[in-house]
DNA sequence: TTGCAACTACGATTAATCTCGTACATATTA
DNA sequence: TAATATGTACGAGATTAATCGTAGTTGCAA
């Protein structure tokens, strides 16, 4: 199991919006965010690549990258690190802290619940 | 903020349990669950102090070492860092994921749900 | 008070990540 | 086809975390 880092999760998010694009799209994008040189978002890119979390094509004188990795199953196995790293695997441990916390606005806990109760129905209904 | 790393929270996890303890007694607590020398939990512990996660004081030859931060900040500081980084800030993104986790236990997801529901029920009691 | 066992301090090493400079290669265009 | 601009490859430095060996210190017991 291949685990992104911070900075390749970054890359991560944009292909996956994207679907794919080239090193120079991928930079102007980061850089949105955060100010970084286009020769490191070009060696994370080919580190991904060796790694098995890209693949690429040649398109005229540039690579084209694209994810290996979906998403939902990406961020799932980061969520299972760090449910067991953090709360000792306990996945209600996690829930409890995420509605205690300060830094999560009471939109996101309704949209919380709401979801929830759309479980709820659709198992009872 | 001061975010512990993955070893430092080892040790925590096991101070916030005992409320205080020695370099030793935390390296046998951390052998039950890996190898690792007690220079190294030492070294930690003490880096640890130098950062003000932990403070001590002096008893007998050893030091007693002991937390500064409570167990619920520290996750929900570590929290918010994952759902910022991996979820783009959104706790309901995330709580989406960990229902749909493999990972993820049914006793877990019954747990939160049962949980939810108790949230719900005092709001609208 | 002297010696030993236990503890601490210090620093070096390894590994992973992030960063980017420089030199080389390639495609387009003039 | 030669010049130029753009992209790639390579490698090396900086940083952080984790690890532990070794040497020195301290306190207690005999």
């Amino acid at each position: 199991m291949i685990n992104p880092t911070p900075s390749e999760l970054e890359v991560l998010n944009i292909l996956w919006e994207l679907q794919e694009a080239n090193t120079q799209v991928v930079n102007d994008r980061l850089n949105l965010q955060r100010q970084v040189g286009y020769t490191t978002t070009l060696k994370t890119m080919q580190v991904m690549f060796e790694k098995g979390l890209l693949d690429r094509r040649k398109e005229g004188k540039s690579h084209v990258y694209f994810p290996l990795i979906q998403e939902s199953v990406a961020k799932g196995n980061l969520l299972t690190k760090f449910v067991n790293n953090t709360f000792g695997g306990s996945a209600s441990n996690l829930m409890m802290q995420l509605l205690d916390n300060k830094n999560v606005s009471q939109d996101e806990i309704a949209q919380i619940k709401t979801f929830l109760k759309e479980i709820e129905d659709k198992n009872h209904g």
